[in-house]
DNA sequence: GCCAACGTTGGC
DNA sequence: GCCAACGTTGGC
């Protein structure tokens, strides 16, 4: 039985890993490794499911911005990463007999056209909810409204 | 580079 | 369980 499918917003910095990198790996696939927030990481865990869709965003960019689309194509398995002393993101409290992390694999699906601000998306009447827009929002890996994916997924493809 | 907003840690 | 101190995120 699957559901219908949900819609997510997953951040990256591009100076780390962009869309383009995306682009280049084998599959176009990719391990999502590195979230190490417990409410990102819940999203991954418990609700993500094949063939959900995902919005890419590049933050810490010269503009942030929504870059593209990606699909979930594995579901939550434990972040290896986390074990690594060398690692970026090593958490010594994460072990292979209790993972602390989780991660999902993306494909990329497309690359938008046009980058779509933040700034632009701001303007936008049907992304005045969006978690991405509320001041403050930090969060990494978010849900995000059908209404509101289909809305972005039409400005792309404006201009 | 600044700094507001947020999450985590640890003493008590 | 409170909360001050600290670390991180991420727009600007």
């Amino acid at each position: 039985m699957t559901r219908a499918p949900k819609y997510w917003l997953m951040k990256t910095e591009p100076s780390a890993y962009s869309i383009q990198d995306l682009s280049q790996e084998p599959d176009q696939t990719t391990c999502w490794d590195g979230v190490r927030n417990y409410q990102a990481r819940n999203f991954m865990r418990d609700q993500m499911q094949l063939q959900d869709r995902v919005l890419l965003y590049h933050s810490n960019a010269k503009p942030p911005a929504v870059v593209g689309t990606a699909v979930i194509v594995r579901e939550a398995y434990p972040d290896h990463t986390a074990w690594d002393p060398k690692d970026k993101h090593y958490d010594p409290k994460s072990s292979p007999e209790n993972p602390r992390w989780m991660m999902v694999d993306i494909q990329l699906e497309a690359v938008f056209d046009r980058p779509l601000p933040l700034e632009e998306l701001r303007g936008v009447r049907a992304l005045s909810k969006m978690e991405l827009l509320r001041k403050g929002s930090r969060l990494s890996v978010q849900p995000v409204r059908k209404t509101e994916y289909d809305a972005i997924q039409k400005l792309s493809r404006k201009k």
